[in-house]
DNA sequence: ACCATTAGTTTATATGATAAACTAACTGAA
DNA sequence: TTCAGTTAGTTTATCATATAAACTAATGGT
């Protein structure tokens, strides 16, 4: 049971201000001091034990205001680094970061749907091991590993229970990974959350304290954040809205039910669409919502599609804005890439079929970062884990 | 901004053991030690403050273990009262209780929902002065009142944003009787809201860290508890998921939209299924599921429109299930009257149609304090307001 | 030149948790 | 019947941490 002990205020003191030199740098003691209500002298000692964990740097002396001039406080981005990967239905994508998330080093291979689970997780090994090899000398080195998987996920375990996509069932991927590096923190995580996270920490999502994510591919998932946390519910499987009923009568999905949201906002719509109106050039293996989206410029048909998906987009939206009520709705995944096409007609959607109109309404904007948001977010999930763990929340 | 200063360690532990004793009592000081961990002479000094608050008394000698006989302790559920009110669309409904919820004095007056604002908030009053004037000499006197509305809520202002049953548009409610009582709380806020609360505090919600309540009546609305604490969203929309689509081709609801879940499992549903299958005689003003359950026994037209809604039921709940991943879904409201009419095929419903099995199945259970979940709830919603504050969350 | 102002440190103090020693009250077995 | 062992609860001394206030340091403006 977690009691009240004083070494909790500690802590969370040192996070309040760790966070709050991260968010504001450069930023001085007496101001630290200032916005947190805490002691001059207790900011005084938290900052330098963070200055002796390297988490935290003097970058020289401010401007005065009439006074004597402060030292400057600066969030050290280089204390260690982080990976990050991204396991896709047919790629891996695994990038390096600072602590800051900029990205040291990155590399994408694909693979054939059709390999073996071994032989994908050799690849994502070597593909790990290239990374850290790259990893610069600092304080900390890499301080672990996060990856992103397209299915529902036990944490705890680190293991894949259902990823139809990739046809893995029950993989205890995580596991295998901590053989190999046991001395490192290693995340297995769903996508979409590790995306929401990405853009909670480095992206679109920095201002929000509820927000969702909604990565909308082959299929349609979520990560929720709320009260800036991510929210997984009991088992893992909360924001697994894609499949959502938009149409009791519809379409047969995948999944068995009839009618599932991403039956109507995702790709499979739009490649749907494509072969329906006769448009089937564009189905070849390179199909990219990019290059679509480039043509519809010139192209009222594909200009058409693409709004239809986005109007499907904002029908379901409604109802996550009825779950959640957040603050925004970031759209990510290969669909965001058709840019207003999709997210304009979904805004539209949104605003004419909502009950309570101003107070309700959530911004919905596109993911800032892009195609990188599962990888960033999971380098992101080691910074969580390791360095700035959530404010200390209800038990 | 909320730093940890250490008299926040006394208000955790504190809470930590009043929630204990409320919990398990009858409990020593020895097993509240051992069980939070709290050093015994922090248990003993805390309960101590605890009894001269009156909100814990010893309850005389427990059985020996083998040496000294503890002192038992227990939660004093006769420290105070709280009022709880229930705003229907036509009647009130109001309850004085003790701190355990238990029922001291109770009352239900019909109105025509004809009547103006001002009359029923008139209504309101007197009915809370009758409580009022009820309530039993303890330390505390009545705590504060809650009152549950079917509608949206401001919380921090207590207005009722939208209520449209009701016909009301920002009503200031709760500064209306605030001003009738300064001296004591006043909260407004959603029935269902509070009947999530109710059933948490004191029903078929108390073993569950997240579970939804579902109040099913002429709508649908939802009360939804997150990590044990009400989620609320940013404009207390969180929850309107009676507008969820189920249906994009089906009927126009009343909120403008098409295919509104709450067009099919609500009484409105029943109420249209009736007419369609000419059994209108059910349709006059005392009509109530309940008789209706009861009759369906030997009649199978009725158990069949009945199990209609509840396989609709069952088809929202997937939504429900995938948004939240709760432990439990909770059935309330007059359609919950109709038990395993309804609920056995809404089980059934999302046993066939949820994706991932076991892990994500959720235990749909019947509503614990029945028609009396909402104004226990606003009566529960000021106990937690004032004497059990939730653990002190994350910011 | 020096006073007012701001930044940051040092020192003394208060709060509250804890460990250890203590008193109290009991059980069970010699 | 007695006493060793055990459990309950209190008292006392101590420790960790935040804070207030006094201090040193450094600056700008008159």
């Amino acid at each position: 049971m977690r009691t009240g002990n004083i070494s909790l205020v500690k802590k969370m003191n040192k996070q309040l201000v760790l966070k709050l030199i991260r968010d504001q740098h450069p930023i001085s003691r007496a101001d630290i001091a200032k916005t947190t209500g805490l002691n001059k002298a207790t900011v005084s000692a938290l900052v330098d034990e963070l200055i002796a964990e390297h988490f935290v740097h003097e970058s020289g002396i401010g401007e005065s205001t009439g006074g004597r001039r402060p030292l400057m406080l600066r969030f050290n981005a280089d204390a260690g680094s982080l990976v990050g990967v991204e396991l896709g239905v047919n790629y891996l994508y695994a990038v390096l970061t600072n602590l800051n998330a900029d990205i040291l080093w990155e590399q994408r291979r694909s693979f054939r749907p059709s390999e073996g689970q071994e032989a994908i997780i050799g690849e994502m090994i070597e593909l790990i091991e290239a990374a850290i090899r790259r990893a610069p000398a600092t304080p900390y080195g890499v301080m672990g590993i996060g990856i992103g998987v397209p299915g529902v996920v036990h944490t705890e375990s680190g293991t894949v229970i259902f990823a139809p996509n990739l046809r893995w069932d029950d993989v205890a991927l995580a596991a295998v990974l901590q053989k190999q590096w046991p001395e490192r923190p290693v995340i297995v995580e769903n996508e979409a959350k590790l995306a929401a996270l990405g853009e909670k920490w480095f992206g679109a999502g920095n201002e929000f304290a509820h927000f969702v994510y909604i990565s909308a591919g082959i299929g349609i998932g979520a990560g929720v954040v709320l009260h800036h946390q991510l929210y997984r519910g009991v088992s893992g499987l909360a924001g697994e809205i894609g499949h959502h009923t938009i149409d009791v009568n519809g379409i047969r999905c995948s999944c068995g039910n009839i009618g599932c949201w991403e039956m109507y906002a995702s790709e499979k719509y739009i490649e749907r669409r494509l072969s329906e109106e006769g448009r089937s050039e564009w189905l070849d293996d390179r199909f990219s919502i990019a290059a679509m989206a480039l043509a519809a410029e010139s192209d009222e048909q594909l200009a058409r599609i693409l709004e239809e998906a986005g109007r499907y987009l904002g029908v379901g939206l409604l109802q996550v804005i009825y779950a959640y009520n957040p603050e925004a709705v970031i759209i990510g995944g290969p669909l965001a890439q058709a840019g207003e096409y999709v997210i304009g007609p979904a805004r539209q959607e949104v605003r004419k079929r909502i009950l309570v109109k101003k107070e309700s309404e959530p911004l919905i904007i596109a993911s800032k970062l892009k195609e990188k948001s599962c990888a960033i977010g999971a380098a992101a999930s080691v910074l969580e884990t390791v360095v700035l763990p959530p404010e200390y929340a209800a038990v």
